[in-house]
Parts: C-alpha cells; structure tokens; sequence
DNA sequence: ATATATTTTTAGATAAGTCTAAATATTTAT
DNA sequence: ATAAATATTTAGACTTATCTAAAAATATAT
C-alpha cells in the first residue's frame, strides 16, 4: 500500500481535497476541471483511474470524495508545499508571492526522511508564509479563531494571520499597501453599496479595501 | 530558446554528458542505454528526439554527442544535483550514502533563481559531499589535483577528496572503514597479484583495500 | 574476404495523460 | 411532466516514453 502516485495523480488528489474543503460535499467532476484548468474529460478518466486504487470514491454523474487514504496523500502533498514555501522565504529569502509556483514543483519530491528533516530544520512550524496551517507528520492541522476582514465591523480591529488568494498579482497588490502578515487592519468605515472598506493599516496610513480583496484578507479579532 | 526539458530528456542528456566524460568521443547507442538502465531502441528514439531540438549532435550508427545548447543543459542539471546534495548532507544532516537518489528528484526543479539563491545559501561551494566539482552558475567546474589512491607508491600518503562511486553499498562500506571526504590513507604495501593495497587510515587503523574499493577513491597527494 | 557476431535502427504495441466531438444523464424551468 | 439547459461520460485520437521482435548496418575473426 501507500504506492507511489505521479505528480499528476497527486495533483487531482490535492484539488479533490481543496474543492472538498468548501462544499464539505462530493466534488463534481466540473470542479475539478476548473481546479486542474483542464477539460472534464480527461477528469472523468482520471476519476476511474483513482477510484480503481482506491484513493477516491466516485459514482458516475455523482461526483467524488477522498477515500481515507486519498485524504492522507493529499495531506501528505500539502504538507510538503507548505514547508517547502516556508523554507524558501525563511531560509533562501523569497518573497512570499514567489514561491507558489516552485514549491508546486517540490510538492512531488517523494522522499518522506527529507520532508521530516525539512520540518525539523525549520522548527516544526505551523504555518505558512501565506498563514496556511501545515499539517504535521501525522496529517494534524492547527487551527485557529480567525474571520474574514470584512466580517469586522467598524472600531474594530484586526491581525492579518492569512491570506485566501496566493496569486502573484494579488500578493504584490498587497505589497503595495505595505500588508503583510502580522500586520493590523482597523475598520473605519464600511460601504453597503459596494462592500469596500475603509481602513486603517499599523496605525500609520488610510487605504480603502476592495470587496475583491478584503475577501481574501484573513484576520484574527485583536 | 532554452526550452523547458522533460525529466527524461534531462536524464539523457546527463547520461550523454557523463558517458562522454570518459570516453571523450561520441556516445553510442548502447553505452547510453547501459546508463539510462533502457533498451537501445528507446535510446534510438530519444537521440532522434534531442537530436530534432538541436541539443545533441546524432548520426545514425555513429553515436552521439552534446552540442553547445545540450551540455549547458546537461551542466545545469548537474549544477542542481550537486547542490542539492550538499544541502541534504550540511543542512539537514543526511548522511553521504542516502543523498543520491533523493538528489536524483530535486535536480529536476527548474527554477534558475531557487537554485542561485541555495548556491548562496550554502556559501558556494566548490565540491559536493561526495567530493565532486559543483559548476558555477555559469558553468565552470573547479578543477584539482587528484589521483586514483592505487597510483600512490608504498610509503606515500594521500588525503582523501572523492570517490567515484555513488552507490549506497559502496559508501557503506567505506562508513565501516571509517573513510570519509579528508581521511588521510598511507600505503603500506602493494599486492600486484589481486591489485589489493595494505593502507594506514588517519595513523589509527591498518586495513586492505581491494581493487573494486580502491580504485573508486580519488586523492591528493600530501 | 567472407561468414559470424555485435550493434543499432525500424516496426509495431502499450500505458499515461490529454484533447474534441458526440452521446447520455441530470437538473431546471415552465 | 415535459422541454430546454447543463453536466457528465463515452468514443476515438494524439503525444511521450517505453517495450519486444525483426531488419539492417557495422565490426570482428578466421
């Protein structure tokens, strides 16, 4: 058991897992096209192929869901992103909207010995750069009270702990507002009309938030 | 230009690199297929293939050689094996005989700025752990004086500085000799029946080396 | 120099992952 | 409840990298 899987079969297994993570329900097989920017087609065949090793459990036209051994090597694919994102900011001085694409690479490096070396190098941490909880070596997440920015209402206040988009171009237009995480995010103003808010970011300047991105702004009540 | 490669035209072409170092002429069919662990028809496939994208110089029945294009390929790749392995072994404490195979993957991670930035990271080292020369990020090997240890004459010693095997079995044994990358090696005596070397390890321990041991250490002489 | 052995290439198949177009099932709307 | 819209699957084809068996080229030995 627990055979090698290729890097795109861990890949689908990764998409099943984070489409499953909103809908808490079988993932249709349109979803998952959207997820791995393919046709559904190909999903379909995929699909059969993972549900004949048992990774998945998937009824035509019902959709899929992680079998728990599927849930274990999606973890496992995960938690190596996470801690390899976490070594190339930490140790090798990346910035955080530039190690997306790599650590999809080192994801599918198989050896299980490195990635607990790797954990144990970085001190076992529990998040990301991008606050995403990392599964430890037994697939346990830590998780944490945090809320989305705009569910603030106005006086309060904020810690950025995570953000939803690791895009580049989102990132960088973070970036440019100087918010990183750790940073405070106090509400001064709330528009119904078009859902933007009026900030005010460490105490030092105002900015207005875009309904686009306080969506994806995770903060911690402070 | 510089396309991006598959895993296996990487191989290939490291296969071709490697292969050429020693016999300095063009490849042929066979000896690639003897390094790949493939068939000489699959080899006669990919040639025709890296041949088509301008990264070998291939004639039918004559064997093949890297071009320009090929062998910075070829070295980028070793660039990245080498660096890698020396993080594995300064950084996470992996020991020389369990680096290779998880090296073998990491190689394959294309991003140029990851691999400058864990070259700067580990103070840009010349050798890797197994003693063998790490190209620059522009190509150039560090050469050294080095001998195979069965070159020295009874009463010389030489200094340890790489081996030419990477097998685990093989730095296995040399772990339970106490040989490592520095260990100091004096001959004794010579047997020119089985080529068998009667040796002084570090002034501690006397020990015979066989042929198949010995004529994978490389040394300086001291 | 000619037969034999060796090396290399070609031919035809297979498996993984993908595609488009067509067929089928399910859902939604009236 | 039936038609229309949407979602999903099937059918058939393509690409990459591999294989075995057979054919062709080259090298070797007497």
């Amino acid at each position: 058991m627990t055979a090698t899987l290729t890097h795109t079969e861990e890949n689908y297994l990764k998409a099943i897992y984070k489409a499953n993570e909103k809908t808490k329900e079988a993932v249709s097989t349109n979803m998952i096209a959207q997820y791995m920017n393919t046709s559904p087609a190909s999903v379909t065949d995929m699909m059969k192929k993972l549900s004949t090793k048992g990774l998945i459990i998937y009824e035509r036209y019902k959709g899929s869901r992680l079998s728990s051994e599927g849930s274990k090597s999606a973890t496992s694919v995960i938690r190596k992103h996470r801690l390899w994102e976490t070594f190339l900011v930490q140790k090798l001085g990346f910035s955080w909207e530039k190690v997306h694409d790599i650590a999809e690479e080192l994801e599918h490096i198989h050896s299980e010995e490195l990635i607990n070396r790797l954990d144990d190098y970085l001190g076992f941490p529990k998040y990301d750069p991008h606050g995403d909880p990392i599964p430890s070596a037994d697939g346990k997440f830590t998780l944490r009270e945090q809320i989305i920015v705009s569910q603030l209402n106005i006086g309060e206040v904020g810690v950025l702990v995570g953000v939803k988009n690791h895009e580049t171009s989102f990132l960088d237009h973070l970036n440019k507002c100087h918010i990183s995480l750790g940073t405070s995010i106090a509400i001064l103003d709330k528009s119904s009309f078009d859902k933007s808010l009026q900030v005010h970011i460490d105490n030092d300047h105002q900015i207005l938030l875009t309904h686009e991105v306080s969506k994806n702004l995770l903060v911690r009540k402070s």
